[in-house]
DNA sequence: AAGTGGTCTAGACCACTAC
DNA sequence: TAGTGGTCTAGACCACTTT
């Protein structure tokens, strides 16, 4: 047995009294107490057992890992089966910046990432699949157009070290990029949008990529969408759904954007007027 | 005994297969089983009972809640004692637009956001609370001030229906703004930002409201942070760290917003150069 | 080999909802 | 009053990690 320092908690199931007669000291309780004392430690440190907590305050196992699970659930800990329970190191996130999208940003995009990159001393790593399909009815309307129209879709899974950290699947009109280096797995320098906007120059005069709208949406993870991404327990999935527009306000790609939440932070800049 | 028409699951306990002996059916199998079916049932379906469930598949009780448990945490159901589990309803997001803050898009915020607020039937509310404090270090750093300056705080808990949708913080040095329409309850026209931008106005030629940069980042909530916004469960917490700066890149303003994720949606647009 | 979490059983009592 | 979820007990076996 080691030595817990662990605090005394008041709290009571669903915060609402209810008997009079003697109170339990619930699962719910048993995660208040732990929930202090885990964010009084350092990441790493590891939890009483389940057998030891539960001995401890006088409940059975089951309530013991019940409590352990509120806290997952919360992301707090990392458990192990073997081995323990941990709480969990808050990993410094990504920024995301919208900046990369405009013209100065992306040309100096692969330096600024693999300048962070580099500073985290990782290795990152792009996955690409590339297909030919009719739209998906929801993307279909995304790029105003019917829903018989065939894109290219590029799939991509970047991540550092074999470890994924967002999937990227974007859409576009086959007509329009048909042949061009886009439906290659290396678009080149600058990437796709660079590739675009050199497309609808050359369509005609004045004809440029304009405009990116992005939609953010986050909720839990299907299991499919947390085995992807490697997600760790009590960690949220963050969406972006993006839309690229040329100069006149017609949409000419749309891509989602599926992100680990404990790995990024999106950063977005707005003038006031 | 009810109807019930469920789909036949093959997955196994986190996909890998172990034994060569006969498989469990544990209460992951029984989660994908039921998964399976809440996706192709209209919100508010009532699922079998535990009871039921338990006999049905030849487990314990015990195993069909902790399945119910898995897609409860995967916020795809609500739970009532006394009544059942019922597939959840998928709520319209309300869209939090970025534009809001641009001058243009402030003027007619207010006709914007009663609009979209008739729309669904709903009577919003703000409760505001208004403070003099000492900066947190983390704010005055943010606000690129020394940590004993003393700041505004105004703290509002937006809602409909006596429901809150979202919670804001926000922080202005206590010397920009003492005696300003700021510092009361009703900041007037164009809110907070109207007002500072006349302030930064009047107090050097080309003194203004220059620019916004958020933030976004998503966690599981903690119990109070829930509590606070009414969260259910499996409901993410987004969370908008915004900074608002004058002409001369020097923050004026910081604000912490904290949003319900299954209320709203962030959309931004990206100016392409 | 010892310890840890993962999972299960069979039963129990409670609080709450609906009829 | 019957049915539902909330919670608990006491014990068991398994898979996995650590020593």
């Amino acid at each position: 047995m080691r030595y817990w320092h662990m605090p005394v908690s008041t709290s009571s199931p669903k915060g609402i009294e209810s008997h009079p007669v003697a109170e339990r000291f619930g699962y719910r309780d048993l995660a208040d107490y732990l929930r202090d004392w885990v964010r009084a430690q350092p990441a790493g440190t590891r939890l009483p057992s389940e057998r030891d907590l539960a001995v401890r305050h006088g409940t059975s196992r089951l309530t013991a890992a019940r409590a352990i699970g509120l806290l997952r659930a919360e992301g707090l800990l990392d458990v192990a089966q073997g081995s323990g329970a941990f709480v969990r190191q808050v990993r410094p996130l990504i920024p995301l910046v919208a900046d990369r999208l405009t013209r100065g940003g992306r040309a100096s995009t692969r330096i600024e990432a693999t300048g962070q990159i580099a500073e985290a001393g990782l290795h990152e790593q792009v996955e690409v699949r590339i297909a030919r399909l009719l739209a998906p009815p929801d993307v279909a309307a995304r790029l105003r157009l019917t829903a018989d129209i065939r894109v290219l879709v590029r799939h991509r899974v970047i991540g550092v070290n074999g470890h994924p950290l967002r999937l990227a699947i974007s859409y576009l009109p086959l007509a329009l990029v048909e042949g061009t280096a886009i439906c290659r797995h290396d678009t080149g320098p600058g990437g796709t949008y660079a590739r675009l906007g050199e497309i609808l120059a050359a369509r005609r005069p004045g004809g440029r990529l304009a405009w990116f709208r992005e939609e953010v949406t986050t909720r839990m993870p299907a299991p499919d969408e947390a085995a992807a991404l490697e997600l760790a327990e009590g960690v949220p999935l963050i969406r972006v759904a993006r839309t690229a527009s040329d100069e006149l306000d017609a949409p000419v790609e749309v891509r989602d954007i599926l992100l680990a939440s404990d790995r990024y932070r999106l950063v977005y800049g707005i003038p006031a007027d």
